[in-house]
DNA sequence: ATATAAAGTGACGTCATATTCATATACATG
DNA sequence: CATGTATATGAATATGACGTCACTTTATAT
């Protein structure tokens, strides 16, 4: 880290704002936003009140603050997984457990991830909206990006639209995702991507 | 309908019901849960307040009843056009034409059913959540029996649990309607269910 | 040790919204 | 038409949340 180039004083309040953002993020991911209140928060994270305002305007910008770091930090773990690999089948492979092992551990972040890409948040909040969904889109873009050089090298069939193909995969594992999220032990996260990813790779039709 | 059978007044105050509803769902699904008053939805609905509490005990029981409803009408839909046909991949093929037809014809009710099986509903409450997931869960054993015929006829490949791949169908679909309704001309839902089906059907690793 | 600045606090003002209830209105009945 | 019952109404109330700010505590500099 190179936090340790920051006065003492500073690195000081970064350490805080994680501790907001801490109890935050546990108290939005189980009520969601509406339903949690600043004054949960700064009781969870225990500061006062207007310790909290001091470091974010109010409340949506506190929101916006931890969906925006934490979802990057997830974006960016995924995206330098599938960096990694030469062969398209392998980095879809990657794509599938990296993004497992993330999620994994931080099971939190899920619920705000999902609020935030798919469904609820029409509603929630008009700015982050965009910010987020922008970015998601991008990702989305990386994602068909593997797909199309999959199919010019002819490693792949040209089953479907790239980017159909990406929203594909990314539904796919979120939906594996949720299952585990919602049932662990009855229906874990795969350990093997291919059983994830035979979906997209076999046909369920006979040839 | 059968509601002629019923007194005058009682279908009298079945018709308000309905119009608090509608009103109630223009709102609810532009702007959520929490970001709709109890004035607003009964100004929208041209009733006084007062009357408004007559017919729902309050806000969550409205919205209550509206979602439930509404998914119902959907289930039932969807559930009856995936019986007419006999062979299995039509039975998918009737599955993707007819979940489009409905919503598309349903554009506002997509976003309270996003809302609600997906993501963002953990938060708002949780008696309904329970509710509404357990049909939710019927309606995809109903989604994989079709899968484990299939498979049982060896007109399907075994390429993944018949669960996973109902999820899978469920959330797929989901994504076309998704990309639709962000950009419709952009990205239509299209006509042709086998352009969705391919990605389930075909395979896309070559054999 | 004292003074000055920075950080932290939480009671309180203000406002939005859910829900109630006394009253008015419409309707049915004899 | 009169009287009683059911419905509809919306002003008034209760609740709870956001965000402010005058003040206290802590840190820093002289």
């Amino acid at each position: 880290m190179e936090n340790n180039k920051l006065p003492r004083r500073e690195r000081e309040k970064l350490r805080q704002r994680q501790e907001m953002l801490a109890a935050a993020l546990e108290l939005f991911s189980e009520k969601g936003f509406h339903n949690v209140s600043m004054h949960e928060i700064a009781k969870n994270s225990e500061f006062a009140i207007g310790t909290l305002y001091k470091f974010f305007k109010n409340k949506e910008e506190l929101y916006k603050a931890l969906v925006l770091e934490r979802t990057d930090n997830f974006h960016k773990a995924i995206t330098m997984a599938i960096q990694e690999p030469d062969d398209e089948i392998e980095k879809l492979r990657e794509y599938v457990k990296v993004k497992g092992q993330v999620f994994r551990d931080n099971v939190s972040v899920i619920r705000l991830y999902f609020a935030e890409t798919r469904g609820a948040s029409f509603n929630i909040m008009a700015g982050l909206d965009r910010e987020i969904r922008e970015r998601y889109g991008h990702f989305l873009e990386t994602l068909a990006s593997i797909f199309k050089s999959g199919m010019r090298k002819k490693r792949f069939m040209r089953i479907a639209d790239p980017y159909h193909l990406a929203a594909a995969l990314e539904s796919l594992t979120n939906t594996f995702l949720f299952l585990w999220a919602e049932a662990p032990e009855r229906h874990p996260y795969p350990e093997d991507p291919d059983i994830i990813l035979n979906i997209l790779f076999k046909g369920l039709i006979p040839p």
